[in-house]
DNA sequence: TTGTTTTATTTCGGCGTCCAAAAAAATGTT
DNA sequence: AACATTTTTTTGGACGCCGAAATAAAACAA
């Protein structure tokens, strides 16, 4: 409760009403907007022919028609859409070993993807930001979209972001701190852009897929290269104050514990991250400082096999991982006992050597009263996910603070009024 | 966004912004309403006329004149403030070593108390819903308050309460389980009952003192015979799905730790509560059952005596519990980064003792990225602000279920074309 | 073919709440 | 007493919702 309520808050909660049952459930007809958003008919036509009118929705061609179900007599309906030429949005994956990037239209279909290779580890911060508004410029080229037809681009990190900033304050994919990155992107391109946790960006896209089920007070768990989390409160992910993510890889599980990319000792990530798994498995010592380099996807296989196989060293890294990882949960649910936990990412390939140790850890760890009602669920992959989540998230920013706003009409008016 | 815009929602949303600027700033001139809500003078006059008129807000009587500050010239103001009689709330705190009630007006001032030294330890189940009961009715017998003008009833415990069902899930005050409580009030009074964590009212109390300060992401951390924690995010208290509150005193700090009074080991509460500082100092067994009993406050006197005379055993315990506090603060920092800490409650009184070793224990424990936002906030006592923030939330809950709702005069219409 | 039934969508008139501007009220100042 | 200043109320218009009636576009039936 905090802005006051007139016809313009009217006009534009209920525009977005339309278009997040739209976003949610695609194509429909007026009739089922109405069941959607409790609007009367009369208000349906009036708002849909306004977002149509603003270029933001559409009329299906009757061409393709609906033709489902027992052709019903009485007036056929008209399926609405959003206009795919409405807006674009660009996502960046940024990852240890290179940068991954999508274009998407009003729809969110994507309509083109780059990959590149760089190695950011020991990029000049100085020069980071410029680096992505060159991919993403390459990217629009390759598709002859301009950068004016562009609302927004959303970026994907691993580690803490400050999306206020616009700055990546920590990550172990960089060395330095405090990379600054939207900076140069709206500099250079003039597109609003917007910084963000990849875990986050999981549950973004989890949320986008099934609100029903993940809509309420959900963690998301990325296990692999690292260990992040994405945490859904109340149907909405959870940016901290500054817009930094939550982050559970690095909560402590044990004092003195390994040494942990972070600088930390004890840190979940340095029981359960690939390279913890390594540590232990190879018989280093746990004070080894980590590889900054990204692991080969065959290492983390064979490691996987061994332990299959009953290699004692192996069988007992999984093991570490499970209690870490056990008690880690059980902290979490002390703290929030959100509804369900989701176990993602290619860490979770090796859930069947670590699942009996996380039971262990989880009963030992938190009341019965407390664990009872959460869920637990893996979801193996989840990479495409957070290219997915970061479009989805751009494209609802986009209907919140552009189209929900208003007939165009009128502001064009109001800026005729002042010249 | 879930509710579809029409006037109601203007209305409701509108009267219930002006009374929370009320609330907040207590009694104001229409034009300070105006300034408040950024509504026009015109709606003002409008909306507070409706809720005078619904005998919810009044006009001060013009006698005792603000005559504060130079008087200025110009048709002077009218106060209005929330009107006494609007409605009664009573507060309910239970605690092992008894109850503790409290009536209050419609303004939230409190009007009467009542104090019982019931051992509820024991009590059955099955009676003791009633026996609260009886205890609200002999308050409003003393405050001559008919049962009719209480609009609502507010229970605060320790542990774990499931507030849908009206239940007290677990605590530490009661032997048994699932003991209801709101179901009995609900029924021999026909007053609306909710029950809720005691922390959780603290954290309300602190948003109702200072919104500018407590209304972000903030974590309240109670400190006495057990460990509890409120948890705001953003700007609301956040009850976990079913309810049920955050139970930072039952996160593990080690596995295998000392054992707690909820039957796990290691848990935070069992190395700061009360009960736990004893068991250390006095040299027990770690697994020795900790006692269902109140604590004499003069044991805990004498206790941290012995520990600023410097007898080893005492120093070792308040050093073991700053240590688990530091730790379970670094996870909770992990998992949310609040931007405000506030330890409270009769435990930090030995806050110098503690303090040195939760300090080091959080360096440890999390990066300096995440802790460097935090600010940490001693509190010393907390003991009458859940009787605060337990009022405080009753009547928000009637201004908003209740009084937003709109104009008396037109549902009696309404109740009058049905007969 | 033509009328009937059914379902979807649009049009029309009324209602509630907001706002800006003008008017009224209540006091101080000259 | 006339003017200045500030608060509050009144008045008339705008906007967006809704219910009811009208219109549109099909399937079905004779």
């Amino acid at each position: 409760m905090r802005e006051k309520a007139d016809s313009d808050l009217v006009r534009r909660q209920n525009r977005l009403l339309l278009m997040e049952a739209l976003r949610q459930h695609g194509a429909m007809a007026r009739v089922d907007m109405g069941r959607h958003t409790g609007l009367s008919p009369a208000s349906i036509t009036t708002i849909s022919s306004q977002l149509i009118t603003d270029g933001i929705l559409e009329e299906a061609s009757a061409t393709h028609a609906p033709a489902e179900g027992p052709q019903r007599r009485g007036r056929p309906t008209t399926q609405i859409d959003f206009n795919p030429k409405s807006a674009n949005v660009v996502a960046v994956k940024v990852s240890i070993d290179g940068l991954e990037l999508a274009l998407a239209d009003g729809r969110g279909a994507i309509l083109a993807r780059r990959t590149s290779r760089t190695t950011t580890y020991d990029a000049d911060p100085a020069v980071f930001g410029k680096l992505v508004a060159d991919e993403i410029t390459a990217l629009l080229a390759k598709a002859r979209v301009p950068s004016s037809r562009v609302a927004r681009v959303g970026i994907a990190v691993q580690g803490v972001a400050d999306s206020q900033a616009g700055t990546l304050v920590w990550s172990p994919a960089f060395r330095g701190r405090n990379i600054s990155v939207s900076a140069a992107i709206e500099d250079r391109l003039g597109i609003p852009c917007r910084v963000a946790n990849d875990a986050n960006m999981i549950a973004e896209g989890l949320i986008g897929s099934d609100r029903e089920r993940y809509g309420g007070t959900a963690a998301v768990i990325f296990m692999g290269y690292g260990v992040g989390m994405g945490l859904i409160i109340n149907g909405r992910v959870y940016h901290g104050p500054t817009g930094a993510a939550a982050e559970f890889g690095h909560m402590n599980h044990l004092p003195d514990g390994p040494l942990c990319r972070c600088g930390r000792r004890g840190c979940v990530e340095a029981y359960v991250a690939d390279y913890s798994l390594l540590r232990w498995a190879s018989g280093q010592a746990m004070t080894q400082a980590p590889s900054s380099n990204a692991i080969p996807h065959e290492d983390m296989l064979a490691l996987e096999a061994a332990a299959h196989r009953g290699e004692e060293a192996a069988v007992s890294a999984y093991a570490k991982a499970g209690e870490a990882l056990g008690f880690g949960l059980a902290r979490l649910i002390a703290i929030l006992t959100p509804s369900r936990i989701v176990l993602a990412g290619p860490g979770t390939r090796a859930m069947a050597l670590i699942r009996p140790h996380l039971d262990r850890a989880l009963e030992a760890g938190v009341v019965d009263e407390l664990r009872r009602n959460v869920e637990i669920e893996v979801v193996p992959i989840a990479t495409d996910m957070i290219i997915k989540g970061t479009i989805d998230r751009a494209l609802r920013h986009v209907d919140r603070e552009i189209f929900a706003l208003g007939p165009l009409a009128k502001r064009v008016r109001e800026l005729e009024d002042i010249s």
